[in-house]
RNA sequence: GGAAGCGUGGCCGAGUGGUUGAAGGCACUAGUCUUGAAAACUAGCGAGGAUGAGAGUCCUCCGUGAGUUCGAAUCUCACCGCUUCCGCCA
């Protein structure tokens, strides 16, 4: 969420930052918001500063024994008219929230201008790109006699899952655990272990909700034996995560920490839940593109003075991964128009796919300044022991599934065997490579 | 699933429906004392918001939401969460 004071203060220049990402800001609407609240609000606390007056008033007099009937008599509608001013306040304030609730971060100024993909900028390209004296196969090929099995998982669930079995599936486990171990033991994170299913207040923190609902999975919550169709109350609900970034950025939701406790540094590793929805018809094949896969995911709240250096750490934490796996990548900076709602600025990693012959996101690095702190209330005491509000910053590192697909793809022997990096085999009981 | 209890400021913990945003303590910040530190003493110390150039003034917040009342942390109802005991279970 954007400071309302930033409105305030300068509408225009706000509206024309956002246009640069695509999203038009009703700037009338806000003005007639803006203005129906100042005066509902400053009528309905003039009532309230009434009321309180008077109802000390009968107070003190009762206190003294003297008849208070007059003054009853009075504020005898001043409850009407308080209930009346309250609830017009209530709806103005809940209709400007749900104003502010969908407007998107404002890009950082060194974000490139753009309107899609197209128009992200390359930063750098690291590694080799292997270069096959065969036809190289993509990885559902490849997998397919190494213990992928689309097949069965789509009797099992359906569309968009995958199941790996035998040493395919150790080596899915690996990637995990070397991350994990890497991030924990070089890079200074904590490991977590988080809730999957998370609440609505939890999604709405962190920008997911209430824009993206149709991308998320829901649990409905049985309970309430007693039948309460008269109630108005929704009907309580689950979300699926669709990232670690959702329960881990969350565990500073209401806090106030302490500021030598920054900078927070926790990883995570997560199945991952996203319906897709939307995207029929894109990355139908493989592995690329399911319902649910794995990622370790990093994610700092920092000291707003750091923020924009963590990221470039992060950034690096998650590239150390594909070096030390020995995949070529590149990294680019998404442009205005491709950033993520809750973005200032993201870094994507992009790991080269042999089959494709082109680079693939497995890695998606973002500083959220203030904005999903503000959603959340997630502050730190400074140096003059005030509240203020943390920054939030999260990325993939990395994403499991398009890893394996990476390495599959990028390790493929001309025998169909994928030769096993050297600095998973720790993990992996010692094998050299995955024989069909 | 059954029974009982409990949710108050950064933390602990008082609180008879009426100047209670809330006693007291801890922590924290200044100051006094001390060679320095500790201890002791003194003072300060919740968050969000409206308005104002500012000093200030005002409003809201005691798990959440409704309700009763001139007035609710305090009374009523529902929900959420936590604790303990029994049952069941990985």
């Amino acid at each position: 969420m954007l400071d309302i004071q930033a409105l305030r203060n300068d509408l225009e220049g706000v509206a024309a930052r956002l246009a640069t990402r695509g999203f038009v800001l009703d700037t009338k609407k806000f003005e007639q918001l803006e203005g129906e609240r100042k005066t509902i609000q400053t009528r309905t606390q003039e009532l309230q500063a009434k009321r309180n007056a008077t109802s000390k008033q009968i107070g003190a007099a009762k206190a003294k024994g003297e008849d208070v009937s007059v003054i009853m008599a009075e504020v005898a509608t001043l409850g009407d008219e308080l209930k009346q001013a309250e609830n017009q306040l209530d709806a103005v304030l809940i209709t400007l929230q749900q104003f502010l609730g969908v407007i998107p971060n404002m890009p950082h100024a060194s974000v490139p201008p753009g309107k899609s993909e197209a128009d992200n900028v390359e930063v750098r390209k690291v590694g080799n790109i292997p270069k096959f004296d065969f036809a190289a196969k993509d990885h559902v090929d490849l997998g397919e006699k190494l213990g992928l099995d689309f097949d069965t998982a789509a009797k099992i669930s359906g569309a968009r899952f995958s199941l790996l079995k035998g040493g395919l599936a150790r080596l899915h486990r690996a990637l995990a655990q070397f991350m994990l171990d890497t991030h924990t033991e070089q890079h200074g994170y904590t490991e977590t272990y988080v809730p999957y299913m998370v609440n609505e207040d939890s999604m709405y923190s962190t920008g997911q909700l209430p824009k993206f609902k149709q991308d998320l999975f829901e649990v409905p919550i049985a309970m309430n034996p007693v039948d309460r169709s008269d109630s108005q109350e929704k009907p309580r609900i689950f979300y699926l995560i669709p990232t670690a970034e959702v329960p881990v950025t969350n565990i500073v939701r209401d806090e106030i920490v302490a500021l030598e406790s920054l900078p927070m540094k926790f990883v995570a590793h997560t199945p991952c839940f996203r319906s897709e929805a939307g995207s029929y018809g894109r990355d139908t094949r493989g592995m690329i593109r399911q319902h649910q896969f794995d990622k370790v995911e990093l994610v700092q709240m920092v000291h707003p003075d750091e923020s924009y250096a963590a990221l470039e750490q992060l950034l690096g934490h998650a590239e150390t991964i594909l070096q030390k796996l020995g995949l070529p990548y590149r990294v680019v900076k998404l442009c205005t128009g491709d950033m993520g709602f809750s973005a200032a600025l993201t870094y994507d990693i992009e790991v080269w796919l042999p089959a494709q012959n082109t680079y693939r996101e497995i890695s998606s690095c973002s500083n959220f300044e203030s904005f999903q702190a503000r959603r959340m209330q997630a502050r730190f005491r400074n140096a003059q022991g005030k509240p203020e509000l943390l920054h939030t910053l999260n990325g993939s590192g990395l994403a499991v599934g398009r890893t394996l697909v990476a390495v599959l793809e990028n390790c493929q022997q001309a025998d169909g065997s994928v030769v096993i990096p050297e600095v998973l085999r720790p993990y992996m009981g010692g094998m050299e490579k995955l024989s069909p």
